[in-house]
DNA sequence: GTCTACGCTTGCAGGACTGCACACGTCAGC
DNA sequence: GCTGACGTGTGCAGTCCTGCAAGCGTAGAC
């Protein structure tokens, strides 16, 4: 069988199990102030810059209406702000507040000092050949498409 | 300073994206049957079998009146039954149907061909490595708890 | 046998998200 | 300038989730 040839699948799988449990205990305290869905769109904003409300909406998988009421609470909660477009006065640019910024912050330094203190549990003359390992398999991967990253706030 | 010593953690953040990116692909097919919560109650039925309703709901960090109403929603979309515990009358067993079963292996087994789909385009004799590397980092990141793995539905 | 604690369920109340239908102002083609 | 399409916001309706308070039957201690 084609499974038999890849027996490395396991071990891939293993870590993903390792990798995954660090996401989620990272990502936890901030979903203490922000819903999931709340926290994608700060995602998207940090890591893309300001966009327009119809054109966050398309990216998210959402219906205009509907997200326009989400960045409603948003903006309430002090996570974003909306702005008149240079371009068109019908079109509404969202942009992250420097609290939403710093949020999103948050949770890729803690992912990164858990990540750190993995390495730490590895032998150091392996280091070199995990991380060579490691990009192999991005390489392989693929870039992921940021929507792609987005179910769980990348 | 601390970061310098482990620019290996560059390599692990990028693959650890790499690796959402296939987790949260996969389970998008899931999640149009199923919210993400009664996914979770799900993966922790089929991975640790039948359990008590208040234990689940613990386990879930839900209190119990809230899941008892989630639970009904499951059992009327044929995701899971209730039966009377043999310890004692008071007590309620939750259970997966096979329907829940299947979803939930669904899952599984097509994060399982996404992970084979990307060794297929790892050069073949460095496969052998890169399982090892993973299975190192594994180790050192040490055996995730299945409540960690929750968040987004193991 | 009584009395308390436990396990589950239901009533009540509210927030977040979903989509559909519709209204309003704006832009662009004619 | 008129007209139709676009971008956004609002009304309405519904699901899922949340917690707190109260009720009911059962189990176990005394």
């Amino acid at each position: 069988m084609a499974q038999r040839q890849f027996s490395e699948v396991d071990a891939v799988v293993v870590a993903s199990r390792a990798l995954l449990a660090i996401v989620a205990r990272t990502i936890a305290p901030a979903l203490e102030q922000v819903s999931l869905q709340q926290f994608r769109v700060l995602v998207l904003l940090v890591g893309a810059g300001p966009d327009r409300l119809g054109s966050l909406a398309a990216r998210l998988d959402a219906v205009p209406s509907t997200f326009s009421r989400a960045i409603d609470r948003m903006e309430h909660g002090g996570w974003v702000t909306r702005r008149p477009s240079p371009d068109s006065r019908r079109e509404v640019i969202v942009e992250t507040t420097e609290r939403g910024r710093a949020l999103v912050q948050s949770v890729t330094d803690a992912r990164r000092r858990e990540l750190v203190r993995v390495l730490e549990g590895v032998e150091p003359s392996r280091r070199q050949a995990l991380a060579a390992a490691f990009e192999e398999f991005a390489t392989a991967a693929g870039e992921p498409a940021v929507e792609d990253l987005l179910p769980f706030g990348g």
